[in-house]
DNA sequence: GCTTGACAGCTTACAGCGTAAGGGCAGAGC
DNA sequence: GCTCTGCCCTTACGCTGTAAGCTGTCAAGC
């Protein structure tokens, strides 16, 4: 009775900045980024739409903290890691799946200028791991130039594939491919009836390939600088 | 006075679809896709909102086309040239300088799943160089894949940027730094002040970097496919 | 020349958006 | 006891995309 909360009445957790924000990450993620309105987002919190704005200063705030939240997520690079290399992969590969539970966060990365301490940490860990590996700076910024335009390019296309399940992408390129004329695309016809549309394609298997290219070359390169 | 048009009236060049896209992506390019509204739109080519309707299915359509104009822009690779590396790197140079044209655009690919002629056609282009150069088709997917997962992805990363030229980037970068201890993230403001911030820097500059590797690794691919 | 149909463009209206402004109310400090 | 502070609430505004129905004009058929 002497207690802080009052005894009868369900304490209802005070709402802080971290619960909004998983609440809206897991919005977004299970109904999509259009879903994501204030009003909705209150209403999976228990609480109107206007009370957000105690704990969020506006929407553009509450996707900051939510693509930090998404960074957050991420791997670090082990910071006493010699092996760069092996470093570098497995960040790729955590960062891909990131994005691929949360689709709606590389869309989101473009616009946010602001970025969060998760971020901030992140682009410092994979600095640190390349420089103490023996990059030099100008390489270092090269080489997460394109380790990282390869992985959210990546992380677009494989969002903009209609459904998650190979069987649904399938069922998809065969409708596109029906619509048109196989012989006013050949190639394109080719590709779907030969490759995609076989059973047990899967396009995620595609990233391993093209970070494997990356990485190769940024080998090469940085024991020509030596 | 027989003729169709009355004549004490300025005719006002019937709207057409393709006056709509071009002003829809006049306006984005100019004011960004925010701005982008039926109504804006509307007042840009002289028309009521409701009246693009009569040219366009909804706003979705709009942008579907939009992006059609936006790949149709896109230099095709020559369809009977035997070098196809050059023909990628010329490719997606023109490519990613149409993304950095229309910096809407990248923003857009994700979720459009209704590819337009312009799109198509381009696709099969770049298979057709590609197949023609001897890559089987499961090379040719991993190298198309590869390719413009990094071009998309340097495109994205470039339009995060807050501002298009160097100057405004360096100074932006500087504000940045000055927010948070720099010994907190000492690699960052490492690759801060020795790289960015220096005089000349141009992100736009590390393209051909990341291009290159993922064209060497290619090429090494294909010779030791044969 | 008159009628008729088609159709581009206009007007009105509605639900849903982000959020500015201000009110009520519980718990903390004196 | 009081007042202060800080959540949370209600109300309201201007904006969005677009459904529904109207108006005006041009072309074809008689």
């Amino acid at each position: 009775m002497t207690a802080g909360t009052s005894p009868d009445r369900p304490p209802r957790a005070p709402l802080t900045r971290d619960r909004v924000l998983q609440a809206a990450v897991a919005l977004a993620d299970a109904d999509g980024l259009p879903a994501l309105t204030m009003r909705r987002l209150g209403e999976a919190v228990g609480v109107e739409a206007m009370s957000l704005y105690t704990h969020v200063a506006n929407k553009s705030d509450l996707l900051d903290g939510m693509i930090d939240t998404v960074f957050a997520e991420i791997d670090l690079p082990p910071s006493d890691s010699r092996d760069w290399r092996t470093s570098m992969r497995l960040r790729a590969i955590s960062a891909r799946r990131a994005l691929a539970r949360h689709r709606w966060a590389i869309g989101l990365m473009e616009s946010r200028t602001t970025p969060g301490p998760a971020t901030l940490r992140h682009h410092d860990a994979v600095l640190a791991c390349l420089r103490t590996a023996g990059f030099s700076i100008e390489l270092a910024a090269h080489a997460y130039s394109a380790l990282d335009s390869y992985i959210y390019g990546f992380a677009l296309q494989e969002r903009g594939l209609p459904f998650d399940s190979p069987d649904e992408t399938a069922r998809l390129a065969q409708s596109m491919l029906a619509q048109f004329p196989a012989d006013q695309y050949p190639y394109l016809a080719e590709m779907a009836t030969h490759h995609v549309l076989r059973p047990g394609y899967d396009y995620a298997d595609e990233f391993t390939f093209g970070l494997d290219l990356v990485l190769d070359g940024l080998e090469r390169a940085v024991s020509g600088q030596r």
